[in-house]
RNA sequence: GUGGCUAUGGUGUAAUGGUAGCACGGAAGAUUGUGGUUCUUUUAGUACGAGUUCAAAUCUCGUUAGCCACCCCA
């Protein structure tokens, strides 16, 4: 085996096609429902959108983008999630003058190089959604609600929505330096992980694993302490609001997101049965991005979901439905008719399938062809058939076939069909 | 990125260092124009590259890839 698919990035085949496409179609409906369009933003983007955007000394950035240089020797990026060019667009082509709130959804590949596993790939598919212009605390409970509420249109039932806020930009500083500054005293007895997270970035000590870690920060201070009046009063309020709408959430303290632009409301959504990898979707609320990006003060709030981790949740799949027929033709002449034949019922019934013999194989062959595809009728042109003009139709099922003549086809298989 | 486990036809599996076999799948056929069951035939493999050995799927090393944990994240 000579060539090979680039390590973690995979071809989705045939074979699992259907739910990809049927997860696209249920969560545009959806997300349209909402008053959402969608938004396609290119692949490439200049790697400063990313590294000011999602900081420059979070994990994403120094070690997991596939960034290079391309001839004229400016550094473009493979982008590794798809806020940050979406504000980018939104800023670049001033859309905040076009109406005062936009929602926007997206679905589209994401790069990012980590060592592959289960759930965890480098060229990874995303569905995410964005309110930009909306401070208040329902833009949070809306988009929670409709993520919650899709999740379910998926199938997916025991997912948590884990809830925080890490407040406005201030406490968030504020609770920075005063994490930091606890956490230095326990320096000594912290891992190794988490002494270089204390210069890097505080906020992730509080989800280490580490035993001795998980106690120092069970004591340490928590995010709801250090939030400012008018910053507690939208989490109460966004929470009181979910649970006033029965969107079930579980307040989690120490729920950290690891890229920098978050601030106030913070979300997860996680999913028991994917082990390692649990998290199915994140998000929160940016306030200050659109201005770092240049653009007016607007608050914003989005989230991005992993096609290929719902997809391992779901238990089972979708299958087409389509009816199928075949046109089975022995002989040159037959061929000829047969294809216009095909041609009319497919412009006749455009939600039926249509095959044709592209193999000159024998009528067992095709009979057999046939039946591997599901049909539920094949139309049968041969000499016999060409000699008094007319074509035999065998209803697979009952196995009945009718002699009929060449151009009510298409109404005859309407009749089998029940159409 | 770190550590561990693994790698046999398309898929799932077998082979004390000594003939790579089985099942499913694919293709063709079973008196020449009719599918699903059955039967026959056929197809296709030791991930890659070195080494040890008379002899390697099997032992050693390297590479690549997958999985698991960590890291991180969707």
């Amino acid at each position: 085996m000579k060539y090979k698919a680039i390590r973690g990035m995979e071809d989705i085949l045939p074979k699992d096609i259907a739910i990809w496409q049927w997860l696209e179609k249920t969560a545009r409906m959806e997300l349209e429902s909402y008053g959402y369009t969608e938004i396609r933003t290119p692949i490439l983007e200049d790697t400063s959108v990313f590294t000011r955007s999602i900081g420059d000394t979070t994990d994403i950035v120094t070690k997991e983008m596939y960034t290079f240089k391309d001839k004229k020797s400016r550094s473009l990026t493979m982008r590794p999630e798809g806020t940050a060019p979406i504000v980018r667009s939104y800023v670049e082509h001033a859309l905040s003058q076009v109406t005062p709130q936009l929602k926007l959804y997206y679905m589209g590949p994401m790069f990012r190089s980590e060592r592959p596993q289960k759930g965890r790939l480098r060229q990874f598919h995303q569905i995410g959604a964005e309110v930009i212009g909306s401070n208040s605390y329902f833009a949070d409970a809306e988009i929670i609600m409709q993520v919650s509420g899709m999740l379910k249109l998926f199938g997916l039932t025991d997912f948590i929505i884990k809830l925080n806020s890490l407040g406005c930009k201030k406490d968030k500083e504020a609770f920075a330096g005063k994490l930091k500054k606890y956490l230095k005293e326990k320096e000594s007895i912290l891992c190794k992980d988490c002494k270089t997270r204390i210069k890097k970035n505080v906020l992730r000590v509080l989800d280490c694993k580490n035993e001795t870690c998980v106690q120092v920060a069970r004591s340490a201070p928590g995010t709801s302490e250090s939030l400012c009046t008018p910053c507690k009063d939208h989490f109460d309020k966004l929470k009181n609001t979910l649970t006033k709408t029965k969107v079930k959430f579980k307040e989690t303290g120490n729920l950290v997101r690891g890229l920098d632009y978050y601030t106030g409301t913070v979300f997860e959504i996680t999913h028991p049965s994917l082990g390692g990898q649990d998290a199915i979707g994140a998000g929160g609320r940016y306030d200050s991005l659109v201005k770092d990006f240049g653009g007016p003060e607007t608050g914003a709030v989005g989230y991005a979901l992993g096609m290929e981790r719902i997809i391992l949740g779901l238990k089972k799949e979708p299958k087409g439905t389509l009816p199928v027929a075949y046109v089975a033709t022995l002989g040159d002449e037959a061929k000829i008719r047969g294809i216009q034949i095909a041609e009319k019922i497919r412009k006749e019934m455009p939600n039926m399938i249509v095959f044709t013999d592209t193999k000159d194989a024998s009528l067992k062959s095709q009979m057999r062809n046939a039946d591997k595809n599901n049909a539920k009728l094949v139309v049968i042109l041969g000499e016999d058939e060409l000699k008094i003009s007319k074509a035999t139709i065998r209803d697979m099922a009952t196995k009945k076939q009718i002699s009929v003549g060449l151009e009510s086809v298409p109404e005859e298989i309407k009749k089998i069909v029940g159409a």
